[in-house]
This record gives C-alpha cells, sequence and structure tokens, in this order.
DNA sequence: TTTAATTAAATTGCGTACAATTTAATTGCT
DNA sequence: AGCAATTAAATTGTACGCAATTTAATTAAA
C-alpha cells in the first residue's frame, strides 16, 4: 500500500487544484502589469478591450459592436457596459448607435485612443526586460493553456 | 524576409498573451465549477477558504488566522473579512478574536462546515466524469503553470 | 399586418479583488 | 515605564464579473 493511497482526498488538496493555480497566476499576472497599466491610466480589463479596438483598426471598415467586442473577450454587456463608459470619459472612444439598427453600440477610437497604442510596445518591452521574462517559456505556456482552453470550451458546446 | 517581421507589433495580438489566455482560463474553470458550487452553496473564494480551513484540520491544535489563510490564498483582509462573515452567517464556521493576541481572528469550522467536505469529493467526480477531463492532461499543466508561477512569485522577492 | 419571439444593451444586485486608510493591539526602543 | 513603530483586521471606495431582469428595436410567424 503506498503513501498516496493513505489519502485517498488528495483531490481537495489546494495545491492540486489547477483552478486554484490558474486563479492565482492569472492575477499575478495582471498584478505584474499594473505599473504598466497604471501609466497608460487603464485596468486590466479596459487594457484587453483596447488591445481588441487596436487590432479592428487593421480590418476596416466595419466598427466593432459591444457584442463583437465581448465574444472576443468573453465578457458581456454588464461588465462592458460600464468599462466602456469610462473608457470614453477618459476621452479614448467614442460610443454610437448604429443607424441601421438602433439596438447595436458601435465603438471607435478617438485619435488619443488609437495614439495610446505607440506608448504600449515600449513600456511592455521594458516590463518583460525588467522581469527577465523568457520570451519561449511564455510562448510555450500560452499554447499549452490555450489547448487546454480549446477543449474545455468545445465542451460548453 | 518572413511575413512575422511584417508585423512587428504581433507582441499586441490580443491572442499572443499570456495574461489574456490565463484569466480567460481561469474565469472558465470558475465557471465550470458553479453547478457544484451551487449544490454547496458556496462561491468560488469561498470554496478555496473551505478547502484551506479543511486542510488545516489535518494538522492540529493551532487554528488559522485571517492572516493566515490570507497567506495561503494571496487574498487580503479587504477581501476576506466580508467573505468570512458571510461563511459565518451561513453557518460554516466561527470567527473569534484570540485570547493571546486581540488582533488575530481565529477561524473554527463548525460542525456543518466539517459535514459540508464529504459533499464535495462525490460532486467533483461527477463535474470531471460529465467533462471526460483527462486527469494526467490537468495535472500535467497543473505543474506548468505552477512553474510559472514559482518564477514569478520568486521575481516578486 | 399585428403580434409573438428574438436580439443588443443597459440596468440591478451581489460578491469579489485590491489600493488606501483607519482602528486597535502588541512590540521594540530608550 | 512611556512612546514610536509595527502588526492584524476592518473599513472605504472603485472597478470588475456575472446572473437576472428590463428596455427598446428588429425579425419571424400566423
Amino acid at each position: 500500500m503506498t503513501q498516496a493511497s493513505l489519502h485517498a482526498d488528495d483531490g481537495l488538496q489546494l495545491d492540486n487544484q489547477l483552478c486554484f493555480k490558474l486563479y492565482v497566476a492569472s492575477r499575478a499576472v495582471i498584478r505584474a502589469y499594473k505599473p504598466m497599466l497604471d501609466q497608460l491610466g487603464l485596468t486590466y480589463p479596459q487594457y484587453l478591450a483596447m488591445l481588441v479596438l487596436w487590432e479592428w483598426q487593421q480590418q476596416p471598415p466595419a466598427l466593432p459592436t459591444v457584442k463583437a467586442l465581448g465574444q472576443r473577450l468573453l465578457l458581456d454587456s454588464g461588465t462592458l457596459t460600464p468599462l466602456l463608459k469610462r473608457l470614453e470619459q477618459q476621452g479614448l472612444l467614442q460610443r454610437k448607435r448604429s443607424a441601421s439598427d438602433e439596438r447595436e453600440v458601435h465603438l471607435a477610437l478617438t485619435p488619443a485612443g488609437c495614439a495610446l497604442r505607440e506608448q504600449v510596445l515600449p513600456l511592455k518591452s521594458q516590463l518583460l526586460c525588467e522581469r527577465g521574462v523568457d520570451l519561449d517559456q511564455v510562448a510555450a505556456l500560452r499554447s499549452q493553456v490555450g489547448v487546454l482552453l480549446d477543449q474545455f470550451m468545445a465542451l460548453n458546446h
């Protein structure tokens, strides 16, 4: 009889929980971004929203809607509406009802919103550098988490 | 010149962000736990707190304090105090000031709090089973995320 | 067509996270 | 002993996440 069999409840040990490790890791990475995001005047979810909007500019002409942004970030309007209102108040984007379908709200970056993008890359390089992050290792882990995620999402139909 | 070099800003593509993948993965796993946690009447962070308290019982005699719980979960009293008050209201634990040091609050499981543990294992097995989760794969990923986390935490002194 | 079903946002309410401050108790220093 | 520094919780305030509901607009159906 192995020692393991004496502890039938290892399945409830905190350190054996993938969910806990992901939870802590996610918060730890967000915390690491904080100094950079403070300089940009953004919270972490606001930063993710800006990443999507910057990306969207490459593929004109249609503007993203709140729904489209939500599908990309996996967030609903309950989270996004107030977040986007804050970004609008900061002058980074404009929210306007679609003329063709008044239910939709289109999101358009302002010049200030576009310009902010230029500040990110150097700040991010600095962040990675200061932390001595191994880019290959990060890429490997990202891909592994991605695989888990795909399997997981597939199960949610 | 490769195609990659034409996109110097891949570093800002949402799908290239480890932070985003961790953020989504963490929320997805928490979402997957929801049906089980609803049956237990717990939120996800409350469940993590209970895991720690159940674990603590194996190592008597000292009761955990709010601080000790916070060190285990990497959460501060701003998050834990209201969370623990809710668990106390549900009759799962008791909070009591330490006699030897009135600054500390000791956490003691009630019989109901102890008993709840027995409901978790079968529910968790059911969850894993329904999702067809590969336990080896989960263990592998958990360990990889753990490695990242250790490196990351080490950098925070 | 007019009514029912669907859809996109917004709203409401609750429970975290977390920074910053406050309160109260204990320790350390002189 | 007396006072400053430290410590543990609690409190305050902001911003998510997310379930559930509501509102308004569009589409589908009878």
